[in-house]
RNA sequence: GCACUUGUAGCUCAGUGGAUAGAGCAACCGCCUUCUAAGCGGUCGGUCGCAGGUUCGAGUCCUGCCAAGUGCGCCA
């Protein structure tokens, strides 16, 4: 177990001890964090600040108190200092610092944690109606990372794409496809022929207007799969709005239940919601005087479903969605779902920034940037981490010059040597050279090294520098909060989190790698002890990267 | 007009109510006989949009104002 979760658990027995006062919920949320600076020490915590009001007792008498019943116990491992108005920070030993490395080389890197409901995480979604813009890239990526974040802490997750194959966007398309395939004159409020014209070549004779439709829908809708597959987006499952609402009574299902709960009311021949009487800013249309049910009634529906297969819902919608969120909300709690467990990210637009100026984008024009013109030039891990960068209520400029460039401008080619720095170690140590020099080590031998401490006390030992101790101790620090890091992107829904850890990692080991020579023929316990930092390192930046769908190459 | 989101260094962005607000880029100065210089070290750069309030403590919470983006269809 990692020494600050050891620590955190030794604060909640004393403070449950001396402070019966206090809920479980307290003494859940004590936290042991990284120190702002060196100068108070590795870890500290700031719970007894947190408890003064509830206890009624100064801080500082509660730090303490937790430093007296805390020092004598593991006095091997850390010092105690106590600093006004009542920070509790611990300093590491050096067989703290061991400790924390062998944690790191043998424990499980992200803490599982079954108690959390399944969750269903809805993204990209967007109509089978064309390509993929960076908007639903920015969508498709950070809900990908999400579900996979999520996933590793061991919540049940499952992820859908809805399509909208039921309104009029797919029967205009249709038109569009209809007068390209027939040759008949074109009707007005079409989609731009040419964005259509690749998916009616080559065409049998003969079809139908609805046959041609499904062919062209579901060409497009195979197009979308293959640029959303190599950003490395897949899906649970593909929900179609047709098939899986509309033509399975489903959607009939959701509107009686609307009916009975009295919540509907008949005018102009159209069958609407009284969502005004739920707080809604005006009633809604149900099913148009045409018959053809809205794109609420399908949402409507499609939740309702979710919400018998999975107890929370979270989905990612473009920010040009979000006057149907009240409207959902409404109609989810009017038919018994509690509003808590169902929450919308709304993926802020992403614009274009190529030689320092914003490229004009319209979808009318087809000037709209396509996942594809970028992925092209970017690669995917690239793509991926800028758009993981910054968090998706933020409006994000994608600097494609910045992207474009390989090399270390761009924090994913960074991050990404860092990876293949530390395996190109691990690699010479254990292999037998060019020249025939024996191998250092194998990699069993770098596995035992961490169980001595006699070894691991070389990366400490009085005759290196003061640069070296310092940023092999920064760097065992910064590994030991890559769980913490986990778990909190995971709670707050918030990929970004990690992104940012990975670069910071990156950092401290590029610093690591510059100040600490790591192999050396004529001292080779230093060596071992060095070589297991590495692999803890190693295997960290891998998990992390391919958390978030990034590759972790180990050569560049 | 109303609703949602945003406002932090020249630029792009981090920042769980806690200590001296951070990173990358840009600018400037250094560092390759040794494991990948796609790297490292350093300098410069801030009235956290403005004004109040809550709190022992506010970039973070609340209110008002200012500015930007988005939405306010029998479109999706």
């Amino acid at each position: 177990m990692l020494l600050q979760k050891k620590i955190k658990e030794e604060i909640q027995i004393i403070l449950k001890s001396e402070f019966p006062e206090l809920t479980e919920e307290n003494l859940k949320a004590i936290q042991v964090d990284a120190s702002k600076s060196s100068s108070y020490g590795d870890f500290s915590t700031t719970c007894s600040l947190a408890f003064a009001k509830v206890l009624k007792k100064a801080p500082i008498l509660i730090a303490n108190q937790i430093k007296n019943n805390l020092e004598e116990k593991l006095s091997d491992i850390y010092s105690i200092e106590v600093a006004p108005p009542g920070f509790v920070n611990f300093t590491l030993t050096n067989k703290g610092f061991n400790e924390l490395v062998k944690s790191l080389n043998k424990d499980e890197l992200i803490e599982k944690n079954t108690d959390k409901a399944p969750i269903l995480i809805e993204y990209v979604s967007a109509n089978p109606t064309g390509d993929l813009h960076m908007g639903h890239g920015r969508g498709a990526v950070v809900g990908s990372a999400l579900a996979s974040i999520v996933k590793a802490t061991g919540r049940q997750v499952g992820t859908e794409f809805y399509i909208n194959d039921a309104g009029e966007q797919i029967q205009k398309l249709g038109q569009t496809a209809w007068s390209l395939y027939s040759k008949e004159p074109s009707q007005s409020d079409q989609y731009p022929p040419e964005l259509v014209e690749p998916y009616t070549k080559d065409l049998k004779e003969g079809l139908s207007f609805d046959e041609l439709t499904e062919l062209v829908k579901n060409k497009i809708l195979e197009k979308q799969k293959k640029v959303l597959s190599s950003l490395k987006v897949n899906f649970d499952r593909w929900i179609s709005e047709k098939n899986d609402l509309h033509n399975n009574g489903k959607l009939t299902g959701a509107l009686n239940k609307l009916k009975e709960a009295n919540l509907t009311y008949s005018k102009d021949e159209a069958l609407w919601f009284k969502s005004t009487d739920l707080g809604d800013e005006r009633d809604r249309v149900l099913v148009k005087s045409d018959g053809r049910a809205t794109y609420l009634a399908g949402d409507i529906a499609y939740h309702l479903n979710k919400f018998e297969r999975y107890e929370e819902a979270l989905n990612l919608w473009g920010a040009d969605h979000q006057g149907q969120e009240v409207s959902m909300q409404v109609a989810l709690k009017a038919l018994g779902n509690n509003p808590d467990k169902f929450q919308i990210l709304f993926i802020q637009f992403v614009s274009l920034v190529e030689n320092g100026q914003e490229l004009k984008m319209s979808k009318r024009q087809g000037t709209l940037i396509t996942i594809e013109e970028v992925l092209e030039k970017v690669g995917p891990d690239a793509f991926r981490f800028f758009l993981l960068l910054s968090h998706v209520n933020n409006r994000l400029a994608f600097d494609l010059d910045l992207a474009l460039r390989t090399d270390d401008q761009n924090p994913v080619f960074y991050v990404q040597y860092a990876h293949a720095r530390a395996c190109s170690i691990l690699r010479n140590a254990t292999t037998s050279q060019v020249d025939g020099e024996e191998a250092i080590c194998s990699i069993d031998e770098i596995d035992n090294a961490v169980e001595s401490e006699e070894i691991f006390n070389k990366c400490f030992d009085e005759k290196l520098s003061e640069q070296e101790i310092q940023a092999t101790k920064n760097l065992i620090l910064k590994l030991s909060f890559f769980n913490d890091e986990i778990q909190r992107s995971a709670d707050n829904l918030n990929p970004s989190g990690v992104a940012h850890y990975l670069i910071d990692l990156a950092n401290l080991f590029h610093s690591f790698y510059s100040h600490c020579r790591v192999l050396d023929y004529e001292n080779k316990t230093l060596t071992l002890a060095r070589l297991s930092l590495i692999r803890a390192f190693q295997r960290i930046l891998k998990t992390g990267l391919e958390t978030l769908l990034i590759t972790a190459p180990e050569r560049m």
